[in-house]
DNA sequence: TTGTTATATTGCAATATTACGATTAATAAG
DNA sequence: CTTATTAATCGTAATATTGCAATATAACAA
């Protein structure tokens, strides 16, 4: 198949999925953590930056787009990417709940 | 290609991105949820609970088992399940690192 | 207009993932 | 030993993902 059968679970868990699935890939991975530290950055620096090819990070910050994760703005034939603060405000609490869950008691198989 | 280029990241990256994968898929996040939730059940109980033929299930649990967030004892016939709190934890800080990156500025494009 | 630069899109090959039927393995019950 | 019961493994079909070459698009410069 290959194809997650999302019907059969809460809307929850199918976004928990998503977002982690989006952080799934090093080169995702890698293209936040350099936008948290350089703030804000073109297409161009990423390649470099990475060292993947410029349709496969393009690909990548697509993915990471559509999620809203971060966001682009057109700067002449440059585009300036960026993280959504308030997205990833968003995804944060819900990863962290789903992260931060206990243990009711500790006796265990 | 279908083949992520690991050896290009850092193995903080890597380890990441592996942790996120387990997670990109609801019926692990179900799982997850029902284990910390229930602290402990056999393999036979989340068939029930998420609605997925046994070996879906089956090969979902040795994800998580091989990843450590899991563990399984075997009593009888059955195989009961509960959360490796030890790298459970380890998990989290790793994860947490990366989710509660900082801005340096607010300027973005 | 023509060329240049930066990014996006398309198309595709290689590989991975998901799901499940059929089967196997292991333990327990009769 | 035979038969359930439970879970793991195998095999496989359908689909998704990754990466990149080739190409398209868009904005600017001359």
């Amino acid at each position: 198949m290959g194809l997650a059968k999302t019907e059969i679970f809460t809307e929850e868990q199918n976004k928990i999925a998503l977002f982690a699935k989006v952080f799934g890939h090093p080169a995702r991975v890698a293209i936040l953590q350099h936008l948290f530290k350089i703030n804000a950055c073109v297409c161009g620096d990423l390649v470099d930056e990475i060292g993947l090819a410029q349709p496969t990070i393009s690909q990548h910050l697509k993915e990471l787009k559509n999620l809203g994760l971060i966001k682009g703005n057109v700067e002449g034939t440059s585009v300036c990417y960026c993280i959504d603060e308030t997205n990833w405000k968003h995804m944060k609490t819900l990863m962290n709940e789903f992260l931060n869950q206990d243990l009711q008691t500790n006796s265990c198989c």
